[in-house]
DNA sequence: CGAAACGATGCAATCGATTGCCTCGACGTT
DNA sequence: AACGTCGAGGCAATCGATTGCATCGTTTCG
């Protein structure tokens, strides 16, 4: 059915093993320069394409990566597999997308589907703090890289949006608009996200000699449980915030319906910023002020690390990619008293 | 390193053959309960994992299928992923997802990718109406299964929205709120999606008795096309539509935002709906009333449709899957005369 | 009791590409 | 003229799993 490297050779006049070297360029030195030219022109002439399991079965490597994402429909992701794919492509290398749904058992089955196929890195967007899994991959020095979110294992190499710098930025914004009493909707402390921008935020409000106002604590990156989290926010012993910070976007929308449910105004009574600048964010009906990260880039420098990390193993490097505070129309300065 | 089916053979006492039947459960009638016993107990202690590259070489099966999507980022794509991914997972496929950009050299390479893969068959996002590369698949009985989009070329199996449906009823219920003269900001003609609800369109008028109002046709299923051909659409002679229906919601913002520059009002002045139905749609300041399409189920049956013909050829199917209007607040009686 | 039948398992070829090693011939050197 | 060197390319093993066929021992039946 399909051409062989034996056909091409045949086609040539060569042994299978000279087309083989004719036809990888690192090897093409090793054979003539007029041998290596009829065996490209019958490889074009029968148009053959090597064949990749033959390969990856001699060579043990499968030139195939796995991308472990908690949830392809959650907007985050996309832009980061494509970042991923921008240089895995080119370096030859393809992307096996694998959807874990937050589950862990399918996370396992899927890793284990993966190195089936003899996966040669992994690029992994389902890190939690405490991840024995990731913990035991590293142990066996299988190549990978975090993105966007890390493990508190510092052995394993990761891409991640400085959220210090982020939620800096919006504390700040706040404090110069005018905001004193600022409250956070924390996102689930199990992962570095929810984790990293809570502790920054007490740093920052540190920073500014601010209390912290409310913290409400979301056990899900979710509008749903934005809603939950946001309501025992609101119901917090003391005056209500002026301003809340949200550890993403879908808590911030969460607390956003809260708000109009109990006849509270977005800025008016209380200003509200998000994180990860989800894409339409601009047109709501109120355009949520959110901290951007640089999806794409994260993807991308994660893939060049990991191309790096199959190449030769090295130290686990962290790296931490630049926020950028987007302001709109949620965040304004507080009413008057 | 990995251990290897004559590992297991050698840890349970028997010939790698042998194992292999035991572990297939296809072929485990052909050795006795005892040895299979043991050679499954012998797989897990070791903890063994079959070399996915080694079977396919053999077995000329990769249990791979390619994803062909033109944008990853674009909502409409990932839950028709995840549809395919939950069929296709528990059949022992694995989905490689590649983005074509829209870019047709793109595609042919990734073709060519995943072909040299030995992917078993395709999904493919990326149809035009006129696709000879397609076409040459189709000839070279590749199987695959065509999903939102299909082509001319109805020997392709394809599983898509119910078009005419959608717009009928977003025609309907137009008419039903008192429109008359209802205008058509169609995508682009050379996708089936573009040109099949503008058939639609025409047909559904003509079926309420009335005369199509303006109509233009955007060069892309973008925000920025929908501002130019919806601009097209606005400037034609003729009074202004009271109602225009989007090709996609896209295009719908983008006209929308077009309105906003004129100081026309939506509903107010003109009554809008879109196509696809855009996750955040019911936030936005204007909550769009759109045709939603089973993306998931899309993915869903095609996947199915795909592991059928992967199994035995057969002849080309076309599913229809019904679409649902999601009346928000774009659309509303027009204004008194 | 012997032969046919059958169940269980071993044997070895096979998928297609890669690669270490060997051979062969041409050329240069002394 | 003999020998060493070197470049080009052939040979065959190899990666790991599958599978048609052969084999061997046991059972069954005439």
């Amino acid at each position: 059915m399909a051409v062989t490297l034996s056909d091409v050779a045949r086609a040539a006049g060569v042994h299978p093993g000279t087309a083989s070297r004719a036809l990888n360029p690192a090897t093409r030195a090793r054979v003539s320069p007029a041998t290596a030219r009829r065996v490209l022109a019958a490889a074009n002439r029968l148009g053959y394409l090597p064949n990749s399991l033959a390969r990856g079965l001699r060579t043990r490597r499968s030139y195939t990566v796995g991308i472990m994402i908690p949830d392809l429909t959650n907007p985050l992701f996309p832009p980061i597999v494509r970042g991923v794919d921008e240089v895995l492509g080119p370096a030859g290398y393809s992307g096996l997308v694998a959807n874990t749904d937050n589950d862990e058992g399918r996370e396992e089955l899927l890793f284990a589907a993966l190195r089936a196929r003899q996966a040669d890195g992994f690029i992994v967007a389902t890190a939690r703090r405490h991840h024995p899994l990731l913990d035991r991959m590293a142990e066996a020095d299988v190549p990978m890289v975090l993105v966007n979110r890390t493990t508190d294992n510092r052995a394993i190499p990761a891409v991640i949006p400085d959220e210090v710098a982020g939620v800096r930025a919006a504390v700040g914004h706040l404090v110069a608009l005018g905001h004193r009493r600022i409250g956070h909707l924390a996102g689930p402390q199990g992962l570095s996200t929810g984790h990293g921008r809570y502790r920054a935020f007490l740093d920052a409000m540190a920073e500014h000699g601010l209390e912290p106002g409310p913290i409400a604590f979301a056990d899900a990156f979710t509008e749903a449980a934005g809603r939950s989290a946001g309501q025992a926010l609101l119901d917090a012993a003391g005056p209500r915030p002026t301003a809340v910070i949200a550890g993403n976007d879908l808590l911030a929308l969460g607390l956003l319906d809260l708000l109009g449910d109990a006849g509270l105004d977005c800025p008016g009574d209380v200003s509200l910023v998000g994180f990860n600048d989800h894409p339409m964010l601009s047109r709501m009906a109120t355009p949520l002020t959110s901290v951007r990260i640089p999806q794409r880039e994260i993807g991308a420098e994660a893939a060049r690390l990991l191309l790096d990390l199959m190449a030769e193993p090295g130290p686990p490097k962290q790296l931490l990619l630049p926020t950028r505070l987007i302001d709109r129309a949620s965040t304004a300065p507080p009413a008057a008293q």
